[in-house]
DNA sequence: TTATTTTAAGACAATAACGTCTTCTATTAA
DNA sequence: TTAATAGAAGACGTTATTGTCTTAAAATAA
């Protein structure tokens, strides 16, 4: 996988956050997102801890309590939520997980992935919370896991 | 991470088996082949029988038993080995894990990631064991994993 | 101030991936 | 035929990820 589960369910949540939120100043709540999403609500708790800590939500408790952005959607990229729950390995380590793979010491398919991961990173960086959740919007996108998780 | 250990693993034996049998009629002892490129030899000989029900390598018991290749490896694609392993899920699924998601009932990224794993499929697809191993030898790239393993 | 709501934090459990070990079977060579 | 070699198969253990549960802390509203 590419994206660890606790990523994508970290994506889906901040376009949620992001759509929720738009002409509100409301926090979202995590209950109803964790319902409305089809994700254990302790498990997203967790992940959206990660999100908090690195500055990318603002979080409240009590009644009325929650997450918000801590910035405009359009400042955010999802490059940005990735690293902050994945970690930045996926866009410098080696394809096969050799340690010191670079130019000087390059792995077999060393060139070859490190164009692959830089447009995977480009790409990430190239969406914004913004741009994603008009995408949502404009053409009736899903986000949340079906019922049955069964494959 | 994109390639299980498994499957890394089973692409630098693989890369070592084209590199050992190549003027040679013999079967590539397992053992030596763990021992040379730091893999558990129990895990690899597991790893290895994956690659031998799948019909990429065959397999000899006994003294001067081993692996080797079935055919030629200007016909054994990188790709062959990452589906004989791993599966073909890192080519087909949903970067955000949802089933169902296609052009249909697209997820948020899900043009984005289709074009991005499609020119990975490509480039594994594109890569044979000869040309990766012809590199191998042309720059003297390293093939086996380093003695300590902490990062 | 007190009761209620809601996130924070951490313990704990389930699952899957990774790795090790033992026993079995097939092959070679003497 | 027998002993030694080497892969096959499966049991078992370890670690990381995923998921659940309980308790604590903070904010709101009465």
């Amino acid at each position: 996988m590419v994206l660890s589960k606790s990523c994508t369910y970290g994506l889906l949540a901040s376009l949620y956050v992001a759509k929720q939120g738009k002409n509100k100043n409301e926090y979202v709540s995590i209950r109803q997102m964790s319902d409305e999403l089809n994700i254990s609500f302790h498990f997203l708790t967790k992940i959206l801890q990660k999100l908090t800590k690195t500055n990318i939500l603002v979080s409240l408790k009590g009644p009325k309590g929650g997450v918000a952005l801590t910035r405009a959607p359009q400042l955010i990229t999802l490059l940005d939520i990735v690293i902050a729950i994945d970690g930045p390995d996926l866009f410098t380590e080696c394809l096969l997980g050799l340690p010191g793979c670079g130019i000087q010491k390059p792995c077999p398919v060393h060139e070859r992935w490190a164009e692959a991961r830089e447009d995977l990173r480009v790409m990430f960086q190239g969406k914004t919370l913004a741009d994603t959740s008009h995408d949502v919007e404009a053409h009736n996108l899903r986000l949340s896991l079906p019922d049955l998780i069964r494959k």
